[in-house]
This record gives C-alpha cells, structure tokens and sequence, in this order.
DNA sequence: GGCTGCGAGACTCG
DNA sequence: TCACGAGTCTCGCAGCC
C-alpha cells in the first residue's frame, strides 16, 4: 500500500465515491472538552492506498477542512472508524456534520464478536495483524508534522481498514450482521449526538447544594465526634473563610471499627478479606449500619456516609466537568460492558444520586433545561420483568403483562398464599387501590424479594438476606415462586443446558455472550444476559428512531442527553411538549414491533431532571 | 518522610 | 459461596527515591 500520498487531489482520486477508512485526530491533549476539541489531523486507508493531512500549524488549515468538508458530502459508500462516535465527533466539531449514515465502527464489530476482550485499535492490530504499535505519545514526541507522526497517523487508518476486513466477515459469520448494520451503527449518531449536546448544569443551584451539603457534613462530623469521645479543632480556611474541622483521627473505616468495639456494637457482616480472603474485618458499610440502627453514634454515622459521599464524589466533582457554556458532557461507552450496556464516564451519569429519605438533597435539581425548553424523561415502566415473560414464555407472566395485572401483588400473593382472587389483582379492577394498600408489605417483598431478584439467578441465602426471614422460608417463598410461574424454571434450566453445550448464549437481537459453564456464577449471569442484553439493545432501537423524528421535526427543538438504561432524557422546546410526548411514547414502546407483549413507558417532564423524573 | 501505583472496600445507579 | 451489570472515590499498603 503506498502511504506516500498525501495532496488533497491524490485525496480525491483515490477516496471519492469508495469505501474509506478514516481516523480523525484532535489536539495533543486528546482533549476529553468538547469545547476545546479541534481536528489536529486525518489519515485514510482504502486498501489501495493511504494518507493522511495535517492541520496542525498548517496555514491552509481551513481551505483543507472546507475540501474535506465537500468530500464527506459526496457519495461516500461507506465510512470505517475505530470508535465512530469519537471522530464523528471531531469532525462535526469542525463542521462536518452531514457524513454518511453508512458507518463502520471497528470497535463495536470487535465488542460483538468478543465481549470480552479489550477493543483499543493498538491492542486489535497487534493481535489481529500482528503489528507492533508505537504509542500516540512516542510518536507526537517530535510534533504532529514530523514524518514519524506522519507513519503512526496513516497506521490508524490503515488498521482501521484492515481490522474492517476481518470484522465485517466475522459479523456475517456469526450472524450478527442485523444487530450490527441496522442497529449499532445507526446508534453510533445517537452516541454522538448525546455527547455534543451534553447536560446544562445550573451553577447557582449546584453551589447552593454545595454550601448546604457542606453545614450539614460538618455539623454530623463535630457530633460523631463528640460521641466518640475523639478531639478535634475548628480552624477557619484563609482564603474561603469557612471553617474546616481538624482531627488525628478521621472518621476512617479503620477509626469507625474502633468506636463499634468502644460502644460494645457488634455486626455478623464481614469484609471479603483481601485477595486471599485471609484478612476478614467487621464489615462497615450499608448492612452492618442497618443491622446496628438505633444507636445514636450509627445513626448519625449513617447520614454522615450519604452526606460525605454525595459532597466528595457528585457535589465537589461535578465543577471540574463544566465547560465553559455551562454544560457538561458525559462519554459514553458502547463497548464498555459484557451484556451490551452502555457505561458513561467523565461524569459518569448513570449514578446521579437519588433524593433520600434520610437526608433532603436533591442532586439532580442541578440539570435543568435551558430556557424556552423542559426536560423530558422516558423510562420503560418494568421493562426486565416484561422481557422475562418474553424470554421466558411463561403464560402467567405474558397474560399478566397483556391484561394490565400486578405482577409484584401476583408475586406476593403467590409466595404469602393471601388468596386474593386473580381478576382482583387487575390495575382496573375497582378493588385493586384497596388491596394494594392493604398488602403493601407483601408486595414489596414480592418485588423486591423476588421479582428482581430471580433475574439475577438469586439463592435462598439471598433472599433469607434481603427480606429478613429464615433461609428454608426463603426457599419454601421461592418455590412458590416457581410454581406459581413455570416458564421461568424451564427457561433458567435451558439457558443452562444451552450454555453447557455451547459455551455462549445468544439475546433474541442475536448479542453473543460467552461464558464458561464450569463456573457456577456463568449459568446466573447467562440468564441474567437474556434479559439486559435484549433491553439494552430496545433503547438503542429507541433512540435510532427518536433520532429519525428529531430530524424530521426540528421545530420541536429536541436533543438527546441523557441515557440511564432504561430511559431517555431530552431537551424539548416547550411549545411542543404536547404534540411530540405521543409521537415519542409510540417511538418507545414500539422499539421493537414484533415482541409478543408492548413494553410500556413513563413519561415524565420538568424544568430540570428532578422535576422531570 | 513523601510520592506513586494498586487493590480493597464502600458507595452510587439501573 | 451465596444477586446481574457498571464507575468513582478514599484509604492503606508496598515499593521507591
């Protein structure tokens, strides 16, 4: 391949109209700000040939990026990226926003053919093409316009274009070629979307939180203290003015396992104990915290934990991640987990903290809307229990979800023998407001204790441990659980059976996972995949159809922010609210057309995400 | 004594 | 041993200068 060509006509003759590999390369800093992104270079592979252009300190940097500009526009066949919503996104940070829709990201291909493996473009080439990649370090070492450069940038993209070979055979091998084509790459816009247009922070609200949340940690800090008998000082910070308080001892784990031992509390929870499991200590976390509730210094230790980890790791992070229109913009990862997930990173927004009962902050009052426009949440309403009477073909499930019944009260009633007549736990029925409340309590064990749970494969131990009954009750409740809903057992037990015989299981969108069925966590795991696995890939059909609608109906002025599993959040302009809230509720729960039963959503709006929520 | 890297534990979410 | 999937923070320890 001759990698020598690198003017804008050699461009031209050789990467109009074809298949191209492209890789798109941002500042030195590999800059994680949008804002400050800005295209430092671009190499192209096509197999004939390759090369690349640089714009760093190059005076014809904007006629350069005008002519790239144009040869995007063109009838490209198709576009080869490694990690696709990344250079979409440098590219579209420097105008070029129309590309083609025909993608090719090598990164996902690679995550659905392994799920297990790393998918870096260093890593695949060395592996797959036996390569020996020099790091973006070593190579920039002497600037982005020396010829050493010049080798690693046509690399990326000649990789890119061999690793697409390989890749595009194995996807149609595996028969994965719909999931690929028709649902990852079309997603890979959503992923970019969501990325450019990140989250409005209300700063004024975040700093308010802030001084609050402060008091309130300080204030719970001097009486954990007290109670310890532990001697601290208040000493004022020079430059804030607010005052800090000092102590030898903080309220480390270490310190708190101390006082459990002064104030005679004991716990039966245990930490694993390291590496070897030989170094056990009473667990200080969430459990042995409930277990010793009532006592004043755990009590307050309790609201001291929420209080320090919302300030340390939301309240206080959070400024580090605004950029300068007030915005703060999440990555998230395609690749990042085993079942097909999404993760998000910088921040990572799947964790915003919920308003507790215990202590009154409510974080997610912080994103809000810009003005003109509301939020808008979308969330499918039970949607792993729905895709567990699918998996499942249980009839009871299905009939239940097709005629509006309770599954956590049926659940209740089934493992507590309350006898309540089927037709009675019907949403419609007249009586049913009535007995939800009068079976609250065996309602929430039934979701709680066993609707979530049996989709994580749990044990007797697990559920004797979540609903504070005897393990041969939990076990006794769990069989009832089984009889009532016999599908499940039948579908957990082929699952198995599957997995011992083939190594792997396959979602009903044919999303592979691997697992070895010599371990016994594999079988839960496998189950557990049928469900996240097919639900996450609901939402990305979601979202790809959302993002047909957006383009078709600009003047609702809609952009995609948010993904949280099982929901969307978005901006819409407020005039539209009405009209486009069908349109969007359809697009949900039509995701995938062909399911035997319609998943349903919530639909929640506000000025920020709490009030949307 | 201080810095750095790493693993464990604890916490957040669906 | 015991419930699936993630990311991030702090602490404590080991290794190094």
């Amino acid at each position: 391949m001759d990698t020598q060509l690198y003017t804008l006509a050699d461009i031209t003759d050789y990467f109009d109209r074809r298949d191209f590999s492209v890789c798109a390369f941002d500042t030195e800093t590999n800059s994680l700000v949008y804002r400050k992104l800005r295209m430092e270079g671009c190499s192209f592979a096509n197999g004939e040939a390759a090369c690349y252009i640089n714009l760093h300190n190059n005076p014809q940097r904007l006629g350069i990026i005008d002519f790239l500009h144009h040869l995007f526009r063109r009838k490209i066949k198709s576009l080869i990226m490694h990690n696709a919503p990344f250079d979409l996104k440098v590219l579209h940070k420097e105008g070029i926003w129309n590309v083609t829709p025909k993608v090719f990201c090598t990164m996902t291909a690679h995550h659905l053919i392994n799920e297990n493996s790393q998918h870096g473009l260093k890593f695949l080439a060395a592996k797959y093409l036996g390569v020996t990649p020099v790091s973006y370090e070593e190579a920039s070492t002497c600037g982005l316009d020396h010829p050493m450069f010049l080798e690693y940038a046509v690399n990326d993209a000649k990789w890119t274009w061999d690793l697409h070979k390989i890749f595009n055979k194995k996807i149609y091998e595996l028969n994965m070629q719909r999931l690929f084509f028709e649902v990852e790459m079309p997603f890979q816009f959503c992923l970019m979307d969501m990325e450019i247009n990140g989250v409005l922070i209300n700063e004024e609200k975040l700093e308010d939180l802030r001084i609050k949340a402060t008091q309130t940690h300080f204030d719970l800090l001097i009486q954990l203290y007290k109670l310890a008998n532990i001697g601290y000082s208040i000493q004022p910070d020079m430059f804030t003015g607010e005052c800090e308080i000092v102590s030898k001892r903080g309220m480390t784990d270490a310190v708190v396992r101390e006082i459990l031992i002064k104030r005679g509390l004991k716990s039966p929870y245990l930490t694993k104990g390291g590496a070897d499991g030989a170094k056990k200590l009473v667990s200080v976390g969430a459990e042995t915290l409930t277990h010793l509730a009532g006592d004043e210094f755990i009590d307050a230790l309790t609201k001291f934990k929420i209080v320090d980890h919302l300030l340390g790791s939301f309240i206080l992070k959070m400024p580090d991640h605004i950029e300068d229109d007030g915005r703060v913009r999440s990555t998230y990862w395609n690749t990042g987990t085993k079942t097909g997930r999404l993760s998000s990173r910088n921040p990572n927004m799947q964790q915003n903290p919920k308003e507790r009962v215990q202590l009154p902050f409510d974080f997610k009052q912080i994103f809000e809307a810009p003005k003109g426009k509301k939020l808008l949440s979308v969330d499918y309403s039970g949607q792993e229990l729905r895709i567990l009477a699918i998996v499942s073909q249980d009839p009871t499930l299905l009939h239940a979800f097709k005629n509006g019944y309770d599954l956590h009260l049926m659940t209740g009633n089934s493992v507590f023998d309350l006898g309540i007549p089927k037709e009675e736990m019907c949403t419609t029925h007249p009586g049913y407001k009535k007995l939800k409340e009068k079976y609250s309590d065996e309602r929430h064990i039934g979701k709680n204790g066993y609707n979530f749970p049996i989709i994580y494969g749990t044990t007797a131990y697990g559920v004797a441990k979540n609903t504070g009954v005897s393990e041969s009750e939990a076990q006794e409740g769990i069989d009832k659980f089984f009889s009532a809903y016999p599908g499940v057992r039948k579908a957990i037990n082929r699952t198995s059976q599957f997995l011992s015989e083939n190594w792997h299981v396959r979602s009903l969108t044919r999303r592979r996972r691997r697992l070895d069925p010599g371990e016994k966590k594999s079988h839960r795991q496998a189950f557990n995949f049928l469900i996240q696995g097919l639900a996450a890939d609901m939402i990305r059909c979601a979202c790809n159809n959302l993002r047909r609608i957006i383009a078709e109906h600009p003047e609702w002025g809609i952009k995609m922010i948010m993904i949280i599993h099982d929901e969307i959040v978005m901006e819409i302009n407020e005039e539209w609210i009405e009209k486009a809230t069908p349109v969007i509720r359809d697009i949900m729960e039509n995701a995938m057309p062909k399911l035997p039963i319609k998943m349903e959503v919530e639909i929640g709006v506000g000025s920020n995400y709490s009030g949307a929520k």
